[in-house]
DNA sequence: AATGTAAGTAACGTATAAGTTATTTATTAC
DNA sequence: GTAATAAATAACTTATACGTTACTTACATT
C-alpha cells in the first residue's frame, strides 16, 4: 500500500482518496440530493438543514472541481445557478447509499428513535 | 430526517452518525486489519504505516469505547495487549470494502500508478 | 430613491483532528 | 546498575473544518 501524491496532497490509501471526495460533513448530503434532481443553490440550501451559505458554496466548489458535479450559470439577474450530478458523481451514489444504511442500523442499535429508512 | 441526540453530541444525519464510528484517518485501516486477526498494538503499528503511538492510542479507545473492537490486557511486563474486533465492529466491514474499492476506483480514474486490489 | 432578490464573498473566530517530542512503568537480561 | 522492552500518556503545536456576521452585485419593482 504505497502512498501517493495527487494535486499536491500526499495519501496514504484509496480510503483516505475516497474520503477527499465524499468526506466531511455536507459532500454527501449534497450528492445524496442531486442525484435525481437539478438543483439551485437556494434549493439545496433549503433541502439540507443547518447548512450555512458559506458551506455550501465551499463544498459545492470542491465537488465541482473534483468533477462530480457540474455547475451552470444562467446570466440573469437575480443570478441563477443550478446544479447537476456528473457521471463521475454517480459512481459515489452507491457508496453513500452503503454508509447511510450504515448509520441507520447504527441508530436503531443504539435505540435511537428515529424515522425509518424507506 | 431530524436530528438527534447522543452521549452529548448532536448528529445531523445517519451519516454523520456512521461516520463518527468509522470515520477519521485511522479508524477504518485499523478495523480493516483486524478483521480476521487478533494483533498487539505493537503489531497494529508495524503494519500501519505512518500511524503515530498518539493516533493508534487514541482510535482503539475511541473504537473500544463504541464497542467496534475489544481490549484484552494481559498483566505481564512488558505489557502485553490485544485487540480484537467485536460482532458490531464486524458490521462495519462491507462498508469499509465498498468505499476502499471506490478509492481504488477514484485512484484508476485519476490515472495514478498503483497496486491494484486483489 | 429605496427595497428585494439569488448567489454568492470576505474577514474573522472557534473547535476538532492530527502531529511531535519527551516521559512513564515493572521486570528481565546483560 | 544500566539497558531493553511494550504499551502507553502528557504537554505542546499545527493544520483543517466549520461556523458567524456582514457585505456585494445588477437589475426590477415599488
Amino acid at each position: 500500500m504505497p502512498d501517493f501524491f495527487h494535486d499536491r496532497k500526499l495519501y496514504y490509501t484509496p480510503i483516505e482518496f475516497a474520503i477527499a471526495h465524499i468526506g466531511g460533513t455536507w459532500k454527501m448530503p449534497i450528492l445524496w440530493r442531486l442525484q435525481n434532481n437539478v438543483l439551485r443553490f437556494s434549493e439545496l440550501k433549503k433541502d439540507i438543514p443547518h447548512i450555512t451559505d458559506k458551506m455550501l458554496t465551499s463544498q459545492l466548489k470542491e465537488l465541482e472541481s473534483k468533477g462530480l458535479i457540474h455547475r451552470t450559470v444562467y446570466p440573469e439577474v437575480p443570478p441563477k445557478v443550478e446544479y447537476n450530478i456528473t457521471e463521475k458523481g454517480k459512481k459515489a451514489i452507491p457508496v453513500i447509499e452503503v454508509i447511510m444504511k450504515y448509520g441507520y442500523d447504527l441508530i436503531k442499535e443504539a435505540g435511537i428513535e428515529y424515522p425509518p429508512l424507506k
